[in-house]
DNA sequence: CGACTCCTTGACAGCGTTCAACAGTAGTGG
DNA sequence: CCACTACTGTTGAACGCTGTCAAGGAGTCG
């Protein structure tokens, strides 16, 4: 699914700093709508386009053969992903919600990179050497931590990506967060439990389940008790 | 610990395609040693140079602050390891048994990268992607697959780094396999008698406990179940 | 309203961890 | 040479964390 929609401004919460200058250049870039649930691309498939998150979020992921499925990361508005050094892609984007992205075509986007035009050269390096370090860091989250140091984790780099608001609303569903820390969805239901009842943390009631205030960030952190000192 | 050695030609079994043109530059490069154990580099020290196993093994890892690991990989004669786009390690680097090493100052190595040498800079991207790539198809199996999966899977990417030998000679302990795939001691080897009880492979007896011969590389690849066709 | 999805919670099972015992090998020193 | 210790790896038994299964509440959609 894939439709085009007319030009209007979007109210991005924060464009982070990857691929700036690239991202800047708005006459590259073609907006375009994905519904909730729907695919942007597939594994696999010719990684011809890039694409820079403006409203919404998007999940890409690997499965495997008999379906099993970790997501590999979550993009909020200003992320850009799709970025890929081969001819394909290795994960597959789905949008999470209604989102709304711009797309560039990778070849005008990089068309610098074989001249050597070492701005967007050092970008795409940039961009995938941040990559690398998230995927490093969850390696240790996946490999060793367990369930609610696993949920803590989530929580604050999602806390810290939304610029610590009063109140985080999650686009994601449990399934996804559960398929983010390699648990299932009733583990990570468990873990959010724990951490209410620690007084950590607040979750909604209702249609407001996805809505989770945090109470004490620093607790929260100890309980990640990573030597690494930030998350993204 | 870090001792000069005399130059002398070692027989590396294979240098892979990293930074290929990079590696050839040999004076660049100065040859070192480290004994096994020895750490070559700790997490969060400055990253000033860029190494080469020629000969043994070394492990680079992650720590949580109770001292729980996680060995993002291993590194056999002719990978390159140590490249950091920062400043700084994001993984400590430790000598698996004796090692030989290449080491190159990153300022010298990538003198190119800042006056735009487009085949220095595509040589370290690729070098880059190729490292995420790893790292990624190593998500999938510490958030989604059992024990003996993860083994296979293991035995299967040394494997085909050594290019398919007779026999596997691991150079690494339980110890390092079970922090790399997320596991304990004793469950690696649970799973590798549980692979030996199906005729999938033999395990060396006494001091050979750690050769290994493949019997059946297909049903050791069904067990893997990975939809990605090869890992590295 | 009924059917469906999402989430939480409880009961229980199972996989992997923990704890323990043991074998095999190496190193040390009497 | 042998006793003793230390280390690695395997195996068994018991435990526990997380997964599985099931039920129920809340909300959506037609």
């Amino acid at each position: 699914m894939f439709i085009q929609v007319s030009a209007n401004e979007i109210a991005a919460k924060h464009v982070s700093g990857q691929l700036n200058e690239l991202a800047r250049q708005r006459a590259l870039w073609r907006k375009v709508k994905y519904r909730e649930g729907s695919e942007i691309f597939g594994e696999a498939e010719p990684a011809d386009y890039v694409y820079q998150v403006r409203q919404g979020a998007v999940r890409t992921y690997k499965r495997l053969c008999d379906g099993r499925r970790q997501i590999g990361a979550f993009h909020l508005p200003g992320d850009i992903f799709g970025v890929e050094d081969g001819k394909v892609h290795r994960f597959a984007a789905e949008a999470i919600v209604d989102t709304r992205v711009w797309v560039a075509t990778r070849r005008r986007l990089f068309a610098g990179l074989a001249k050597g035009d070492t701005s967007a050269t050092n970008n795409v390096r940039n961009f995938v050497t941040r990559t690398l370090e998230h995927a490093e860091n969850h390696l240790l989250l996946l490999g060793r931590q367990n369930s609610v140091e696993r949920v803590a984790a989530f929580l604050l780099e999602i806390d810290s990506r939304l610029e610590q608001p009063y109140v985080i609303v999650l686009p994601m569903r449990r399934r996804d967060i559960a398929d983010y820390l390699g648990l299932t969805v009733e583990t990570v239901s468990r873990a959010l439990s724990i951490l209410r009842d620690e007084g950590v943390l607040s979750v909604g009631r209702g249609l407001m389940r996805r809505e989770i205030v945090l109470h004490d960030r620093s607790k929260l952190a100890e309980r990640v008790c990573q030597s690494d000192p930030e998350r993204h």
